[in-house]
DNA sequence: TAAAAATACTCCATAGGTATTTTAT
DNA sequence: ATAAAATACCTATGGAGTATTTTTA
């Protein structure tokens, strides 16, 4: 790697460039103008390019000069920047992160995700909120979350999606339902049995992926119920109106009235995602994303 | 505005970083311990703010060093690329050149030019405009554009001016007019018909050369039309409003109601420039120029 | 107690200052 | 003739080196 120039010398430079004159550019620095030259020629050797034609009556840029002033400008604000975000995180200012969940991603990863952050990053505010993928998703685009944890949300231009852990759907039944006393279970057995499901609205991914695997097996669900929440979906199939389909994670809910069968196909997963704003200089965010990677592995 | 850092401190700390280490991060960066542990020092009191969390076992990054760290090596990055992007300037290998040319050289060399200089300097951005000899001069003089591509200039102290070609002169009439029975014609023949010119502003040297050739034939052209443009001229001949003496290559232009005849004079050729600014240490001119000679030469 | 960072000091490279010269208009 | 950049030379800050001490697992 070729010798780096020092910040030092993209603000003197980039004050010669706005002031187009050494002697106010020096003055504007608050050093004397001699050493000025020094460093500019310093700076100019050391790329190896000139990158002002300077006569005795003025000063202008090489073609050279104008694209290196424009990178420098870049640096100059990413330093900055650097600094300033350096510091909000020491002093805790860092302001809050704003996440949301979906209900089921409470019983997976997120509480060690949290832990993790909360040890690392012990002065940053967690606002924590559960919220369906539908809603987050609206929430990450007007700004009113940071970062959410949805369950198969489609892509989208204005955010960052990245793909956390991948979770296995069950066939869920009545204890005391017939198919309860078979040892294992295909989508098709669910042929004539009456469904609840999550709304369209407020999962998408979730919703359309149940019926494709319906249909897959040659059917369309008899939907008698949409309920509002997860918690609801189960204590529906517990009070025996119909089965349904749920992420394996709703086991951990403990309800004893409901039986649970894995679904013998490859499609029958979920995938939980994290998804931000794209927005460049999200050092907080960065973060968080970090220790999600870490804990995600 | 407060202190800023210097690229060495985030170069330090970025290696530290990367080997938690301060001794290994010392040998990588070809410096001794001491000074390392004293540079990041200085960083973290500039800063007012703990990057490192150390004893004599382990250094860890505070949660500041994470967002550090990554802002750094934004800056790192930023750098280089400032670096390499002004080299690559420096040796004509990336830029905007703003070429101009004259109406009628689009169907002469400019096509080779422009695409043996793309397929050599690929990185260069040539940014061209059609525009007439005479503001294509001006542009030259102010800067608004790099190189141009004129007829007939008359030479300027402040220009560079190398012919890149020569072209005959024809006489163009109305296919149905009397002289366009005739095979052979002189410019005498043109003595009583009406002229269609290139206005002189537009074209000074093509203008006073075809004055000149009528002038050398004894007679003084009437001048009914001066057109805006070379198309305009081809075809107001066509239309018959009169005749014209215009440039070989607009033959190409394929109208079919126009005849032309060849002016058998030596005198009767125009030649066509490539011209820029004075001026020294222009990488990409001179690369642009280099491929000019090759194509023509 | 051993490995590693911090301190103490020394040195010199170089940023920056002052005085002067060169250059182009 | 003059304004402005370059050069010459000097000073001193501070970056880097060596030797040593401190710290904690």
């Amino acid at each position: 790697m070729a010798e780096l120039p020092e910040i030092r010398h993209l603000r003197y430079f980039a004050t010669v460039a706005e002031e187009l004159h050494f002697g106010r550019a020096a003055a504007r620095l608050g050093i004397a103008q001699p050493p000025l030259s020094q460093q500019i020629q310093r700076l100019e050797q050391l790329l190896g390019v000139r990158l002002l034609e300077r006569t005795s009556r003025r000063v202008q840029l090489t073609p050279a000069g104008e694209v290196f002033l424009a990178e420098s400008r870049r640096v100059l604000d990413a330093v900055e920047g650097a600094v300033e975000a350096a510091q909000r995180v020491g002093r805790g200012e860092s302001g809050t992160l704003r996440v949301a969940f979906a209900a089921t991603v409470m019983f997976l990863a997120l509480p060690g995700i949290i832990r993790s952050f909360r040890d690392r990053f012990p002065r940053v505010h967690l606002d924590l909120r559960e919220m369906p993928t539908g809603p987050q998703l609206a929430g990450l685009k007007s700004g009113e979350i940071d970062i959410g944890f949805v369950r198969e949300p489609r892509p989208d231009p204005d955010l960052e999606i990245v793909t956390v852990m991948r979770e296995p759907l069950r066939i869920a039944v009545n204890r005391s339902h017939p198919l309860a006393a078979k040892a294992t279970l295909g989508v098709r057995d669910l042929q004539h049995e009456p469904f609840v499901l999550f709304p369209a609205e407020l999962a998408p991914g979730l919703h359309a992926q149940v019926l494709g695997l319906c249909r897959a097996a040659g059917f369309e669900p008899h939907v008698v119920e949409e309920s509002r929440e997860l918690y609801t979906s189960v204590s529906l199939v517990e009070a025996g109106l119909g089965v349904s389909i749920l992420p394996a994670s709703v086991e951990k809910l403990g309800w004893t009235g409901v039986r649970y069968r894995a679904i013998p196909s490859a499609r029958a997963e979920t995938t939980i995602a994290a998804a931000w704003r794209r927005e460049k200089a999200r050092p907080l965010i960065d973060a968080f994303m970090r220790v999600v990677r870490e804990e995600v592995g």
